[in-house]
Order: C-alpha cells, then structure tokens, then sequence
DNA sequence: CTTTGTGAATTCGTTCACAGCA
DNA sequence: TGCTGTGAACGAATTCACAAAG
C-alpha cells in the first residue's frame, strides 16, 4: 500500500470542502491559484497534491469543480460510508455527535457507549447510548473501524484497548492520555491543552 | 525573534505534561530514554528537543524531573499567566470552558462571549457571559492575547476580525472556515470534521 | 501570455554516529 | 559501560524553474 504523508490528506480534505463551498455558491471551475487562496497554501503545493489523486487539469480552464470534488471524494471516502463509535457521552462527546450527526455526510452509522447508568437507554439525536460492555457485541456486527474517545483520561487506555479487541483501527483521542496501541491502528490525538498552550506561546512571540 | 518549530514547541508542552504526572508518582529523575518511551518519540527527539531550550542533563542522572518541568514551563509559559476568550458558549464552548478552568494551571483569566440574548448575563463556572458587541471593551482592560472561536461557521470571519481590532494575537479556529488574518496573527484550526475523515482514511488502509 | 505538470533544488525535521563524561 | 550533547547525514516536504499546451 502507497503511504501517502498525512499532510497531503488533510490538504485534500479541505480542498474538498473548498470545492463544496464554491459549487454551491454555482463556480463550475477554478486556477491552482485560486483553491491555494482560499485554502491558504501555494499554487504549486495545490497542483502537486492533487498529482497525488492523479487527477488532471487543463491549463485553459484549470479544474473542474464538481469533477475534482468527486474525485477527491472517491480518493479520501470509504466508498460504503463509515461508520463511527462514540465513547463518552459528556458535553464533549455530545458536541462531537451533534457536529458528525449533521456536518458529515459520509457517515453510515454512529454507536454511542458510556458507562454512567443514567445515561444507557437514553437517546441523543435518535440514537441509543449502550452500556460500553456491549462494545465488542455491537461493534462487531457492523462494520465500524473509526472510533472517538471523550472519556475521563483514567479511562482512556482500557477504552481503547477494548476498541481495538473490537476491530477499530482508527481513533480520535480526546483525552491527554498517550494510548498504547498495536501498530496497525491508527491514532490522532485530539487533546486541547497541547494546542492552546502553542497557541499562547506562538501569541506571544509576535 | 528566533523561530522555534511547532513540532518542537507541541512535543516540549507534552513532555512537560509526562514529567508533571511522574513528578506526581514521586519519581525524580529520567533520561531520554524513558520520556522518548512514554511520549512516543526517539531519545535523540528528545535530547535534540531539550538542547533547544538550553536545559543540561547529566549522564550519570539523566534529567532532573522538577527541574526540566520549570525549565520548559518558564519557556513555554507566559511569565504572568494567560488570558483567555471564549466566543461562542454553545457545548462545545461549554467543554473548552471546563477543560480550561480544571485542566489549565497558567490561566489567570476567562472572558466568554455569545450573541444570544438569552445567555448574555448569565455565568458558567462562575464567569459571566458578555455580549460580543462589549469585546473590544473588556479585552482592552486585560491583557488578553488569546481566544478560541466557538460559533456557528458564518459569523467565524466577522468575530475573528474583531478579536484582532481588540489586540487578540493568537486564535484557536474551531470553525471549518479558514479566517483572513494579518501575518502577526496566529491561528490554530481545530476543525473535527478534518482529522475524523483523515483517521477514517487511514483505518482503511491498514 | 497564462496555466498545468513535473524533475531538480531547497528547506525543514529527524536520525545517525560518535565525542565527552560519570 | 551507560548516558548526554552535537555536528554530519539522511529523509520528507515544499518550492523553484521550466517544458508543454491552449
């Protein structure tokens, strides 16, 4: 399998949106030029991003919009949908299912897992939030592989250690926690401390 | 102003985090090996990102566990501690909230911001909720350098605009919209829809 | 002329290899 | 022998410079 940089995905993620954006405001086709101002890269990082997905422009009209947006899609989506679990239902989970429930319109499925017994039953958005011991039982009859942690951190290892028993090879690590995982799982961390100290530290240098 | 990377400054903020837990399991001294372990980085990551701050370890002893924390604090740290302003109390404004007041030691202030008339007087965590329209005001009176945008994506460009005619340097985006903003300015996006589609992406290739 | 596509050059970040030291 | 500190080597990612095409 080709590894692609992970840079060159996000990239490609938010020119898709870009490209979203413009198609509804009615544009059929755009330069290098101007996709890398909207998104804020250069021209030539635009064009040899999108050499990546092999995709082609003409240097008369440049790319066309709904073409590219399409193509990018079927590079970067799971072509079935994904489906996604949830672990944690607070303030932060619950944000987290609001903003995919609606926003994200590659989702097939979202499974919602808490522990607090006042929570299992209950439904947020029209989905029932299961007992986390359920996980594997849930987990494995659908095909899930993408998982969100918004737990307490004491929690987080052994959330993750049970998701990766239950076949998730991707997660988004909310908590501070530095998640031991095998090497075939892939984890982002998520963490807001660690960006809003940056944040601070790069405010100040200015 | 000598530019230090931003890999470099977000690993220095994690390290201090491990050190800080293993300070408050009584350990006192490590070398690189054991932090490299725990943050998931090479010892040589490690060493070569703690020459840059200037901070000696010792062969023998390896690094002073109390020490080097104050040592990347004083680095990392605003010297008076940190103001910050949330715009935008819906949850997830909510959630960074609670983090920040619980998880953020340097914070020696939080101002909120919303425009719903409904929220504006009312507090969370004790701190009172201001009508956007008062934000030049208050932020003038502090030294708020910081804030974190936590509205609806099409007033995202309005507010950071004012953020930054009230002197704000440092923004932490949570909106998808790339804001316009001058060079001094620094801006942290913290999109979700982002990394979840980048993390979906990478599951299915393992 | 303006644009895309792309090998070459450059910059940036990480790792290697080893000197210096307890 | 273990470790730290660091110049040199390497690798990844971005930009440059220019050929090809309308």
């Amino acid at each position: 399998m080709l590894k692609i940089p992970e840079k060159t995905i996000q990239r490609l993620i938010i020119y898709r949106k870009i490209l979203n954006d413009l198609r509804y405001f009615g544009e059929t086709n755009l330069f290098s030029t101007k996709l890398a101002k909207i998104a804020g890269y250069s021209p030539v990082q635009v064009r040899s991003d999108l050499m990546v997905i092999g995709y082609q422009g003409s240097p008369a009209r440049g790319y066309d919009i709904d073409n590219l947006e399409t193509s990018i899609g079927s590079f970067i989506d799971a072509p079935k949908g994904e489906g996604i679990a949830i672990v944690g239902v607070g303030k932060l989970g619950k944000s987290m299912l609001e903003y995919c429930y609606w926003k994200c319109p590659n989702l097939s499925s979202i499974e919602l897992f808490d522990v607090d017994s006042k929570l299992i039953g209950t439904e947020v958005e029209g989905i029932k939030i299961h007992h986390i011991d359920d996980i594997e039982m849930i987990l494995s009859q659908g095909n899930i592989r993408v998982a969100i942690i918004t737990v307490p951190p004491e929690n987080a290892q052994d959330v993750a250690g049970r998701l990766i028993l239950a076949g998730i090879k991707g997660i988004l690590n909310y908590t501070p926690v530095r998640l031991k995982v095998p090497e075939d799982v892939f984890v982002e961390e998520m963490d807001m401390i660690v960006p809003l100290e940056k944040v601070s530290f790069y405010a100040r240098q200015s």
